[in-house]
DNA sequence: TTAGTATATAAGCATTAACTTATATAAAAG
DNA sequence: CTTTTATATAAGTTAATGCTTATATACTAA
């Protein structure tokens, strides 16, 4: 597979606006899937198979505590991907894009 | 339409091969239509939808020649685009991933 | 006007993609 | 061990996408 070919099926999985939320989210820090499901509104597995595309790719890498699993972004080697991604809005403007206020959601996740 | 939703639907017409090599192509100069039927080797028609998808979401502009309609890029408002396609290999190395010489493709229009 | 060439649009088909519900796996608590 | 909670996977449905062929439009040339 050429460089061509790489970029176009990274910014597949980036044109999803779920997706991107997510990555714009992660930039700041890691996120655990259930406060996902509670920010993007779509059910549990929804929210795994957009997580599982970008692990698949090398995008976010998990890391799991206990019963939670945390996601954080994975793009030190991916200038594209990055690049896109310095576009977004901050952590607040977005979670305010999606109706969402800091701090909500599950708090046990550590 | 906020922010998430515009970038992301761009990166959708990204996430295409063949729209990311034109795109990428459209760096250096304009090209018109059938050079891209030709390096593609898809159908015109094919090319002309890619390339409506484009036009629509203000990323290339078109402009009339005679019979020829020659598209260039159109990105200067448009930074999330700009910093993509600035990761892509340049003309020639395109051209060579795509099995393509340069100054191949149609004389004709010019 | 008629014929030829370049591009655009329309219609139909095959594939992909994103969601849902149902179920499986894994860890923690009792 | 059994129950609960968090996440993952499977299966199925629906919508979107990219291609093709057929046709329409626009310009050029005889």
């Amino acid at each position: 597979m050429n460089r061509l070919d790489e970029v176009a099926g990274d910014l597949k999985l980036l044109g999803d606006k779920t997706r991107l939320g997510m990555l714009g989210l992660l930039r700041e820090r890691e996120w655990c899937v259930c406060e996902f499901v509670d920010i993007f509104e779509i059910s549990q597995p929804a929210v795994s198979q957009h997580l599982r595309k970008l692990r698949v790719k090398g995008i976010v890498k998990e890391s799991k505590r206990g019963q939670w699993v945390h996601y954080s972004l994975d793009v030190a080697d991916k200038p594209h991907i990055a690049a896109v991604l310095a576009q977004l809005p901050d952590t607040a403007a977005l979670l305010d894009l999606l109706g969402k206020k800091q701090g909500e959601g599950c708090a046990e996740c550590d």
